[in-house]
DNA sequence: AGCTATCTTGAATAAACATTCAAAATAAAG
DNA sequence: CTTTATTTTGAATGTTTATTCAAGATAGCT
């Protein structure tokens, strides 16, 4: 017997970063060799292939930003500055124009969702799941009376997931960074009305 | 002397639905020709490589849609109905599920704009055309009277375009037609507001 | 220490890739 | 009809690609 040696979560993060920087096709399994430290053979071991690399990399990415997410709302006090806190950090991102800083499962779903039906099913998933969770928030900020129930919170996080989409890929073709936090400040205002 | 054969629009047209169905990388020079029916040195003639073509059909798709955006609003009357029409329009284009009905330049901005400067540029100016055009609807809602004025019409432009491009990301992972619809309506509602 | 199962290694493979080019074809000009 | 400039053609090029595999290394078990 003999057990692996790699960390898989540190080469699941490196593969992220170079999916990232180059998406899906362009980043060559040369690439993800240099980038993970990985010979061929072993991610192939691994990973059945550069698709499973991918998807794995894709739970990854998911575990970390829910993590993220979920500290984020719990350092703040209060589910509206958690909002204010989460958007502040998104801007931060689109602002940095650091390909490492945008988001793997948006540039995965431009890019293979159309043409491949295994990642379009673990990305609609993982959507929903975004979604079910902001609309926790949502709920939690009516319970705390910071806004009125006119909209549905379902409704509410769906509306803030589409702005978020929105603003990274209106971040990649406009760079102004007061453009980019005054809308995302028009985002919440909307989202919270 | 000899004038050239194919009918360059055409060819255009035939490259972005190629572009759109697989995206740029995925894309190989033999789909381009089976897709334009021309010849790989005819190509390399008329467009320097497969960056160039895809420069050039990116010029056509965006000479194509602001033609089919001027047509719309000019189909309704007032800005209002207008702004209706044109979000019936992007509706109906997600739920279709046709790729050759998906947004080429948000494709590649998600794609490509990140690693190639000279895509960014034609995609960065495409969006400001886009903006100015939306501002101008936006102006002319506000001497009709039909919206006040909180908001300045650049603004609500940018965010209608934000709208646009979340309502696209969002319909590829979720698919469901009433959500996208309402999350449509909600849209216009917001930036009228 | 020795055995064995499993992982690592990296060269080899075959297919696909973007691009080039010289020959053949053809439209316009004389 | 002949000439000439330009386009079309499609096979050839050399690179890069994803993937495989047999040999070597090593960890855990007895």
């Amino acid at each position: 017997m003999r057990s692996a040696e790699f960390d898989r979560e540190a080469v699941l993060r490196a593969a992220m970063n170079a999916f990232m920087e180059k998406g899906y096709n362009k980043t060559s399994m040369q690439d993800l060799k240099r980038a993970t430290g990985l010979h061929p053979g072993s991610i192939y071991c691994a990973f059945e292939n550069k698709k499973g690399l991918l998807l794995a990399s894709l739970e990854q990415y998911n575990l970390d930003r829910s993590e993220e997410l979920r500290a984020i709302f719990h350092e703040q006090n209060g589910a509206l500055s958690g909002l204010q806190a989460y958007l502040d950090s998104i801007v931060a991102e689109c602002i940095s124009g650091d390909p490492t800083q945008s988001c793997l499962s948006q540039k995965a779903i431009n890019e293979i969702a159309q043409t491949d039906a295994q990642a379009q099913a673990v990305l609609s998933q993982q959507c929903v799941m975004w979604q079910s969770f902001m609309k926790d928030i949502f709920m939690q900020a009516e319970q705390e009376g910071v806004i009125t129930g006119e909209r549905l919170p379902e409704q509410r996080a769906q509306s803030l997931i589409v702005g978020i989409y929105g603003l990274r890929t209106f971040s990649q073709a406009q760079k102004d960074a007061s453009i980019i936090a005054s809308l995302a400040n028009q985002l919440i205002h909307d989202v919270c009305r």
